[in-house]
DNA sequence: CTCGCGAGTGTTAGCGCTAACAGAAGGAAG
DNA sequence: CTTCCTTCTGTTAGCGCTAACACTCGCGAG
């Protein structure tokens, strides 16, 4: 009887105990230490103990394929990320996996380099082929909206950071009421109207932040200012600095992120203007570095931790029957510093 | 002839299609389907197409439940990563996500909010009841080297940013050589000496620049002042910036990453330090905003991308039978800026 | 005393797949 | 024409587990 060789076995070669292991040991049938294990059905106190012993000594664990095989469940998520180093995306997957964890659901990840309707469907193809129970897509784009369109119909999947229009249910930061704050903010201390450097155009969250900030000015009966555009990077908030220091009447701005800010107030430190001095700035976000920046920055700040826990909680929903298809609002809280502080 | 329910089927409740409806379809064997999949043993071109035709036609998707149970292979890592947003953990994250995708691997997380003996036994044994084949650690503490002492034997595990003194396989950028780079760059500018603002004492990478560092004084002779400490936040740099704006003849500080640096300048703002005019500024890391610092900063980069790569290539030689416990540097680059220009 | 019932345990089947081997068909070599 | 391969395809077994049902007790009710 020859022992098949288990190829990818553990490293030392011998076999990972099993059920029947078990049960041998603990001289019960496989299907006591079934129930044993998952608490299913009753099983005597004294039988309990021995079964219990001999999976201490066996170092047994379940075969979580096995179990997948049988149960049709896998009890993973997939994560569809964004690869970027920005604030918000990272952290909202630490929040995710968090809730997910504490649910007893393991998460995988499948990053996106750049956005767009092919490669979200592969990395959401990639993640079906790993047999997860649900997904959750964070990747704030126009174009990933459009490509959740095409979204499988039989896997529940929710989006974090998605568009009003969004094909699938969102949860996401109030990135409007956000930018309202900031904006009534810096009109409250008298400005005119207030100028605005937006994030990339292909962001729902810079459109959003955007329209945040025209309503709120239309609102207040302040003219609208052109706007300038950046792409999130300190880099590009620097020459929207230097481009907006040539302009006459400036008075306040409120930029997309944090980062962009750091690049204006780079700007606008290198032509001489003082914030908040001649100018006062706030941004969005409030990553950890933005109560040193110079000056400090006043900035919106959003829950991550707390938006990736109801992101959770929605999927976890659908994949319990639910079809709810909504979108729900994590509101935001400005965090008021120096770059708008008195004169 | 009862259907038997699927508990964790897709939602619109209908059977996946396996091996066998494929075959039907195709006329064939299960196995012609299951040679025509993986590509093992010969099939006949005709009779490829007529079941790639069916595959495509039943939507076919191969379960992985079942391939992991016979073959004992998941195809899946796991990735222990601290839970944090610094911006070197985040970054390797997506560089081993990029190089395991390429490789036909899965990843999945679980995170560490507290490095510590216990959270990291317990990561690690979450990740093995998901049957990875392979564990990487990104966490670069004291506490980590030491929790892995304990790591099971029977399953390939890697470090990336261990010490030298780690009990496993470690890739790590080469940190002492980063120090060296900014204490030496420092030097050369005529400083008699060079402060230090160090991380926390529990992070290798703190230890690991201070000593490298601290090498590098003493080896040009110069006096090696009293280290100040933070724990890698903007606020512990402001911290250490009020403290050293105290100190009389302080010339030049390397900091040990770019947050505290930032801090640090905004400290020396606040206190009419100018820099470079007075003090001259070094910082580690190379957070794509350093060049937006006031003044830009000058920093070490770290190839993080990079860094991924060769973690997941260590620990696929691990995999693959390869019983090198070695340890691989990667080198870091001084990238230099206004905070160390001329005055 | 019999019956019924619940607690506790065992037996069997089968999830979807791959490994191993067993055929069948056809051509080349003797 | 036989023999022996090579190419292609099918059959069978079994991975480790849970679902479903069958069985054995012991005890209280009728």
């Amino acid at each position: 009887m020859a022992e098949r060789a288990r190829p990818g076995g553990p490293l030392n070669g011998a076999r990972q105990p099993s059920l029947t292991d078990v049960a041998g040991r603990a001289g019960v049938s496989h299907m006591t230490v079934s129930r044993v294990i998952n608490g299913t059905g009753p099983v005597r106190p004294t039988t309990r103990a021995r079964v219990l012993a001999a999976i201490e000594e066996l170092g047994y664990r379940p075969n979580s394929a096995a179990r997948a095989l049988v149960t049709g469940r896998t009890g993973t998520l997939g994560v569809l990320a964004l690869e970027s180093n920005l604030y918000g995306p990272a952290s909202t997957l630490y929040g995710i996996e968090n809730a997910a964890r504490e649910a007893g659901f393991a998460i995988t990840i499948s990053s996106v380099s750049r956005p767009g309707r092919s490669s979200i469907a592969d990395a959401v193809e990639n993640l079906r082929g790993q047999a997860v129970e649900g997904i959750i897509v964070i990747a704030p784009h126009v174009t990933a909206g459009r490509a959740l369109e095409a979204a499988p119909a039989d896997i529940p999947l929710v989006a974090v950071g998605g568009g009003d229009d969004a094909p699938v249910p969102v949860i996401a930061v109030d990135q409007r009421d956000g930018a309202r704050r900031a904006t009534e903010h810096l009109l409250a201390l008298g400005h005119r109207t207030v100028w605005h450097v937006a994030g990339p155009e292909d962001w729902l969250e810079a459109l959003d932040r955007e329209a945040g900030w025209r309503e709120t000015l239309e609102r207040h009966g302040a003219p609208v200012p052109k706007v300038v555009r950046g792409d999130w990077s300190s880099r590009s908030g620097y020459d929207a600095g230097r481009a907006l220091a040539r302009e006459k009447d400036l008075d306040a701005v409120f930029t997309a992120n944090d980062q962009m800010a750091l690049g204006l107030l780079r700007a606008f430190a290198e032509a001489g203007i003082s914030v908040p001095g001649d100018v006062r700035v706030a941004g969005f976000d409030d990553v950890p570095e933005a109560a040193f920046f110079t000056p400090p920055l006043t900035t919106v700040r959003q829950d991550f931790i707390e938006l990736g826990r109801r992101t959770f909680g929605l999927l976890a929903a659908r994949m319990s029957g639910g079809d709810r298809h909504d979108r729900a609002l994590v509101a935001p809280e400005l965090i008021v510093r120096e770059s708008t502080g008195p004169r």
